[in-house]
Parts: structure tokens; C-alpha cells; sequence
DNA sequence: AGCACGCCGACT
DNA sequence: GTCGGCGTGCTC
């Protein structure tokens, strides 16, 4: 007897993510159920989070099978309106990807678990179950429960934490280890836990097997490990924040001269005129947080949300300072006012999103996070800025979604009828470009408060010459701010000990046989790494071509550099490292920042991560050790990414009103950058550059995507085959009008065991990209080789 | 992602 | 003749 039964459409948050239907169950009435709403259903033998995305009256007999009855509801009331659907479903569309992947992405990882516990209360108590306890129980039980939920007399509540992943665990010192060499498992353990870690005892046990976790133990309990709760209810900002300057530096307080006031009316007069979008060009310390503080408060007193979003964390949590100082109570009380980024707890987040969801007052909030900010459940909104709007974190290159974060801003604001503000010092030369030809309206913030641009200058390096990193010129202006009793930062993008090793006898360097990229030596660690697939070999071990033991290490990374300075500097001179090897450990990065703040050194080398965001009043000089570092790759915006890059640095140099210098070291004194890299010209850096971009073709003047083809190495047929896609592709792109190079093999042609080539399309919309990669899954499926499309790719290697 | 099914090789 | 390798394919 074919019943006429409802389904619901839902979207799976895990593996395979794909939309089914399920049947509702009989223990509940359909009222407890809602799009947008999460739901328990079961997969196999197993059980999913999935979201309902749809409602449909089905026949149950239709299809060769009968559907299965969704288990539990999740949710009182939907999660995701039908707006936030909408934007899943749009980047959905746009990733060529599944719904339920781009939810999964969007939700922080405890809301998409299909572990939650179901708390009843009842006459007897309290029972806590599990989604698979319920499968155990009679029907007359489940319609119990049922009407328990039914009446609000239950709850879900966060999953539980197995003990395997309650705690994560890292070394709780650098090596060497106060261990014996015998001693092999416990090396291995701690090796590990330094190389992956903070990482939990189940990521460690997989790795190394079970034997490793006696092996745990015993270094736990002798102190050689440190745990930490995997997931605190508090954030771990705390921390963090100890480390960075005093908020405000000219936001607080609302006095803007009259070129900010100015600008400052032309913007407001922008909100609530329906979608906009302006361009805020400033340098460091013009004002620009004080105008998107000031537009802030009139979205706010207007009655509609904003939200503040910077490309790293510090930066967001300077950000939400000067909101703090700079926003009264009564305008934006603190139970309205949110943090969000990724190092906040899984608990943390929640807590936000949750809030924000469930939220149908309409009243404003202030939101202030990174780029993950973006994707919460926030309505109603007025206003969206993107402080630095340049920065290359704005768009997520690994991960399960690679979102451009622009897009998806723009997106946001088209639909709430918001201003989308971008600000920057060195905008984003498309951004730039779009201003010039008028397509978004440009402010630009001249004056520059609270000190003046710090005192550029070159130092050509001589060729050939191996006498260290340091000319001497930049040595004795070193020793000259120590010797004042000031502070110096040393940029170098480089880390380790030596970025190649060179074999005295059959004179190879040594390479990763993975990547065909050269080993560094990283002496503390007495080991080469590959800086690409993370591999590493004992150093000195034999030399796989001769066996001998006669190495030769060359070039300077930034552990060498500082062991450097020791014989550079007055004997005593404190000397901090910051990259990713000293900053491993949990807890590292503050501890170095705030001694350098607190002046425990006089000089902190370190790699791009200094370069962003932190005040250090004393420093008076920064020296880029290796300027043509960034310039020589093969891509497109080297020169911008480099221009952006020491302009940034450059900025750490004389913030506390002592005038600052700035020292960059080349190879290449001729080159076009640096003459205004050294007068801090955007403008005239823009109007060189898109000249080039011009005459090239390369965006603003076209779009471009990459096609990534991977092979198996050492496999013929993967090459054979690569080069019959070509073929095949060639024709294709030429009927969509798309300029296709390659496929050539890539910068990078072995990584990781793959042999990659690239295809470089260039054409006139993403539309073409997208048909010409479809038409080369399809001809290259159940082939030896894989295939990725990159639309316009940060990274070309 | 699991977990089944399934079709070949090494063993009782 | 059975156990078990992990290559494909499905999960409402």
C-alpha cells in the first residue's frame, strides 16, 4: 500500500557529503523538524551529521529502495537561515564541490559531529545518550524521548572527548634531550611530537604504533612532555595578547583632523545606500582604524551588525582592541561584541556561532576576527571591512574550501545591501587598478601621525663573496643602534642552518629524493628537512651517491645568521630567533615577542612572521637580509609581494618616535623595485608595474588559472598521458577562447613523489576555466593522472 | 571516509 | 579447497 510519507533532503557534514533523503522518524512529529536544522541520519552502519536543506513529499515506494528515518534533531530551531543556505549553496556552486563539504567548512568542528550527547530529563532523572544508543531502544522508549524533546525537557550537548584526544602533547624542551641514544622509541616519540606537535595521543599512537603509548607515558611523567587540554572552554588569546602593544594608536577617541573628517563623511553617506564598495588607501599610522571605527559607530547607531576582519590573528586582536576603546557600551554593549578566529577553542567557537545563529532580535553586533570570521551566521549586516586587503591569507590555498575572501565579502555585502570597505597601505594592485578606472571609489590618507616613514636605504652585496649574509655596512649600523642601547630586527625569509649541503667528494648537493628540492640543515635540530614534505634524514648520515662523510654547508638560513651575529655584535648582545622551529613548542612565539618587547635582546632575527603587525617602540632599524629573495620567483606579482613585504618590514622600524632606518640588502641594486620600495611610492610602484602586467597580459588586463597535473614519478605512461591531455585540451581551449600554455613541466616538477606539470590558462572569464578543466577531468578519469583547477592561484610553484 | 563486495595468489 | 591481499563502488 504506497503511503504518500514526507522526506527531507539532507546534506551530509563528513564523507561522502553528498544530499539523501531520509524518512522522518515515528518517535517524532514533523514540527520538530526545519530547514537549516542539523540532524543525526545513519550512513551504512555508521551515523552522519547532515543538514536539511529541503523538504519533499515522496512516496517511500518510488524508488527501489525504501528510505531510512533520519535518527535525532540536533537543533530547536534551525541553525542556518535560508540566506546562509543560500551563500553555502553559491560557493558550492562556484567550487564545483558539494553542499555538505562547504557546510563542513563553514561550522566549527563540534557542530558538525554525529557524536553529540542527548540529555533527557525525566521523572527519574537525568539520562545522557548518544545518537547510536537510540537504535538500542524500543519504540514505546523513542516515542518517550520524543516527547521529552517535544516539551524542552532535552538537550545536546557538546560530544565527549575519548581520552585519546582529550589532551595534545608536545616536547617541553628544544633538543637535545636529556635521553640516552640508545634510547630509540623515546627519541622517535619526542621527534615526532616536535615535528607535528601539539598533537594528540591518538594522531601520535597511529603514526607510530601502539607501542608508543607506554612510551608517552613514561616521558610525560618524567617531564621530558608537556600536555595541554586539547579544547579549554576559554580561548587561548590570553596568551597571545600579553605580547602586544597597547590598543589605540590614534583610534581612540574621535578626533579626526579634517582630511579624516572628510573622508570620514564621504563614507558614511555611502552606508545605506544599498551595496557599495570604497577603497581606503592609507600608509601605517595615517588613521585608517580610526575611520573604520568611526563608520563602525554609525552602522552600529544605525541598528545594523559590522563586521572587522584582518588577515592574522594579532592583527584581528589589535583590531577588536581599539573597537573596545573606541566604541562605548551603550552603543555596542559587550554581550554583543565578538572575537572569532582559529585560535580560539572548538568550545570558543561554538559558543559564537551558536550565538549568532540563534539570534532573531535584529540588533546589531560587532563581529572582529579573520578571514574565518566571514563565514559565520551574521545578519543583518551593515558594514564589512578589510583591514590590509592585500594580504595573501585573505585567500585560503589549502584546507577543505579555498575561498577568496574578497568574493566572498563582496558577496555578503551585495546581499545585506552593506558597505564593503577595504583598506591598505599597499592595496592589491587589481584593487588599485578597479579605483583608477573608477569601478570602486578611492580615499586616500596622506599625513602620517606619531612619527615620520623611517630612512630607507640599499646595500648592493657583492657576489660570490662568503663572508656571511651581513655586508659590513649593515654589521656596523647593527652595532651602532646596540651600542645606543635601541633594538634591531632582522628580516630573513630563509630558515634552518644552511639551505643546501654540498658533498666535498662527489661533489652533488644533497636533494630530497621525494621532491628534487635541496635539503637544509637545521643544526639544532642535526638534521636536513625537506621544507616541502617535511622529511628529514640524521645529519651527518652518509652521502647516497659516495657514502663519504665530507660535507660542505652553504648559504645562510636564519639559525646560521643569528649563531652569526654572536661574533658580529659586542660579546653579551641578547639575540632572539623567530620562525617556525623556534616557535614549535605552544607558547613559544609570546615568550620570544615579549622578551624582545620587554628588551631582554637588542636583536630578533626572524622570517616573515615578524614582519606583520607588532610595535616595538625601541626598534630603530630593520635590516632585509635577502630583498631579492621573494623577486626571483617565478610568478607574476614577485615584484608586488616583494614591494608589500619590505614596506611592511620597513614599518617596524622607528614607531616610537625615534626616527627609524631601514636596510635592504640585494644582489640586484638596478632593479626596478626598490626605487620605490625607498621613497615608500605605491603610486609610482603601481604605474610601473601595471605597465609590465600591460604589455605581458597578466591580471588586471586577464583572468588566469592553473590546471595542476600530478603523476605518480618515474611513471612513462604518466607523461605519455599528460601530453595527450595537452593535445586534446589545445583544441578545447581554442573553441572557448582561452590562451592555454603547457602543459610545461612546474617550477616545482617533483613534490611529494608526484611528478606535477601545470597548464596556464589565460582568458577573459572564470566561466571558460571552469568548462575547459571539466572537459579534462572527463578526458583524463580512470587515467594515471590527477587533476586540480587553481583560479587565480596564490601560489604558482 | 568506512565498509562491503570481488577477483587473484599463498597456504592448510 | 580456504584465507586474505587491497582495487572499485556505494552509502538514502
Amino acid at each position: 500500500m504506497p503511503a504518500e510519507t514526507v522526506a527531507v533532503r539532507t546534506a551530509l557534514l563528513s564523507p561522502p557529503f553528498t544530499e539523501l533523503s531520509y524518512s522522518l522518524p515515528d518517535c517524532l512529529p514533523p514540527e520538530a523538524f526545519f530547514t537549516g536544522q542539523r540532524v543525526v541520519v545513519p550512513l551504512g552502519k555508521s551515523r552522519r551529521a547532515g543538514v536539511i536543506t529541503a523538504f519533499e513529499r515522496q512516496r517511500a515506494d518510488a524508488e527501489n529502495f525504501t528510505l531510512k528515518p533520519l535518527i535525532w534533531p540536533l537543533d530547536r530551531e534551525p541553525l542556518f537561515s535560508p540566506a546562509y543556505l543560500d551563500l553555502a549553496r553559491t560557493l558550492a556552486d562556484r567550487h564545483a564541490d558539494e553542499l555538505g563539504r562547504i557546510l563542513a567548512g563553514m561550522l566549527p568542528a563540534g557542530l558538525r559531529s554525529p557524536a553529540p550527547r542527548l540529555r533527557f530529563f525525566n521523572e527519574d532523572g537525568i539520562t545522557d545518550l548518544v545518537p547510536g544508543d537510540l537504535a538500542r531502544l524500543s519504540a514505546d522508549s523513542l516515542r518517550a524521548l520524543g516527547g521529552l524533546w517535544m516539551s524542552g525537557r532535552a538537550e545536546v550537548r557538546r560530544p565527549g572527548v575519548s581520552p585519546l584526544d582529550a589532551f595534545l602533547y608536545s616536547p617541553a624542551s628544544d633538543p637535545p634531550w636529556p635521553v640516552r641514544p640508545a634510547a630509540k622509541a623515546r627519541i622517535a616519540v619526542l621527534e615526532f611530537l616536535l615535528e607535528k606537535g601539539p598533537v594528540s595521543r591518538r594522531i601520535l599512537l597511529n603514526a607510530l604504533g601502539k607501542k608508543a603509548d607506554a612510551t608517552l607515558t613514561v616521558l610525560t611523567r618524567a617531564g621530558l612532555v608537556r600536555a595541554l587540554p586539547a579544547d579549554p572552554e576559554d580561548s587561548y588569546a590570553g596568551t597571545l595578547r600579553e605580547c602586544l602593544p597597547a590598543a589605540g594608536n590614534g583610534a581612540s577617541g574621535f578626533t579626526l583632523t579634517p582630511r579624516q573628517r572628510e573622508i570620514a563623511d564621504e563614507l558614511l553617506r555611502a552606508v545605506g545606500q544599498g551595496a557599495q564598495i570604497r577603497l581606503l588607501f592609507g600608509v601605517t599610522g595615517s588613521g585608517k582604524t580610526a575611520l573604520y571605527l568611526d563608520a563602525a559607530r554609525a552602522v552600529l547607531a544605525s541598528g545594523r551588525s559590522v563586521l572587522l576582519l584582518a588577515p592574522e590573528v594579532a592583527l584581528a586582536l589589535k583590531l577588536n582592541d581599539a573597537a573596545e576603546t573606541a566604541l562605548p557600551p551603550d552603543l555596542i554593549p559587550p554581550d554583543r561584541r565578538h572575537l572569532f578566529h582559529g585560535y580560539q577553542s572548538h568550545a570558543a567557537r561554538e559558543r559564537t556561532f551558536r550565538l549568532l545563529a540563534g539570534d532573531k532580535s535584529g540588533r546589531p553586533r560587532l563581529l572582529t576576527g579573520t578571514r574565518s570570521a566571514l563565514l559565520l551566521p551574521l545578519e543583518n549586516i551593515g558594514l564589512i571591512v578589510m583591514d590590509e586587503e592585500h594580504d595573501a591569507s585573505f585567500k585560503q590555498d589549502e584546507g577543505s574550501i579555498n575561498y577568496q575572501a574578497k568574493e566572498v565579502a563582496w558577496y555578503r555585502a551585495n546581499r545585506e545591501g552593506a558597505l564593503l570597505l577595504l583598506g591598505s597601505a599597499t592595496p592589491d594592485l587589481k584593487s588599485f587598478y578597479a579605483a583608477r578606472q573608477g569601478r570602486i571609489p578611492l580615499h586616500t590618507l596622506t599625513e602620517r601621525f606619531g612619527g615620520s616613514l623611517p630612512e630607507a636605504r640599499l646595500v648592493p652585496l657583492a657576489p660570490g663573496k662568503d663572508k656571511g649574509l651581513l655586508a659590513p655596512e649593515s654589521v656596523a649600523d647593527l652595532n651602532e643602534v646596540v651600542r645606543r642601547g635601541e633594538q634591531a630586527v632582522i628580516l630573513l625569509n630563509r630558515r634552518g642552518y644552511a639551505p643546501v649541503v654540498y658533498c666535498r667528494d662527489c661533489g652533488k648537493t644533497l636533494r630530497c629524493p621525494q621532491c628534487d628540492i635541496s635539503l637544509a640543515y637545521h643544526k639544532g635540530r642535526e638534521k636536513l628537512v625537506c621544507h616541502y614534505c617535511g622529511r628529514s634524514v640524521a645529519f651527518p648520515s652518509p652521502c647516497p651517491s659516495c657514502g663519504n662523510l665530507n660535507f660542505l654547508p652553504l648559504g645562510e638560513g636564519t639559525e646560521k645568521l643569528e649563531e652569526n651575529l654572536e661574533t658580529l655584535l659586542p660579546p653579551g648582545t641578547g639575540i632572539l630567533r623567530l620562525d617556525r622551529d623556534s616557535t614549535r613548542r605552544p607558547g613559544r612565539m609570546e615568550a620570544i615577542l615579549s622578551a624582545f618587547a620587554r628588551k631582554e635582546a637588542a636583536v630578533l632575527v626572524g622570517t616573515q612572521m615578524l614582519s606583520k603587525g607588532h610595535h616595538f617602540p625601541d626598534v630603530t632599524l630593520a635590516v632585509i637580509a635577502d630583498a631579492d629573495l621573494g623577486l626571483n620567483l617565478p610568478d607574476y606579482r614577485a615584484a608586488e609581494r616583494t614591494f608589500q613585504l619590505i614596506l611592511q618590514a620597513s614599518g617596524r622600524s622607528g614607531r616610537g618616535g625615534k626616527s627609524g632606518q631601514v636596510l635592504i640588502q640585494t644582489r640586484d641594486p638596478g632593479h626596478y623595485c626598490w626605487d620605490y620600495v625607498l621613497r615608500a611610492d605605491y603610486e609610482g610602484f603601481f604605474e610601473r608595474e601595471l605597465e609590465l602586467r600591460r604589455r605581458r597580459l597578466y591580471p588586471p588586463f586577464t583572468r588566469l588559472a592553473l590546471i595542476r597535473i600530478s603523476h605518480e614519478a618515474g611513471s612513462t605512461e604518466g607523461a605519455e598521458a599528460a601530453a595527450a591531455l595537452g593535445r586534446s585540451m589545445r583544441q578545447k581551449a581554442k573553441e572557448l577562447g582561452v590562451t592555454m600554455l603547457g602543459p610545461a613541466p612546474a617550477p616545482l616538477p617533483l613534490l611529494k613523489g608526484r611528478a606535477r606539470r601545470h597548464c596556464l590558462l589565460k582568458g577573459d572569464d572564470w566561466r571558460s576555466f571552469r568548462l575547459l578543466y571539466k572537459y579534462a577531468a572527463e578526458t583524463a578519469k580512470g587515467g594515471a593522472l590527477a587533476l586540480r583547477l587553481d583560479l587565480d592561484p596564490v601560489n604558482m610553484l
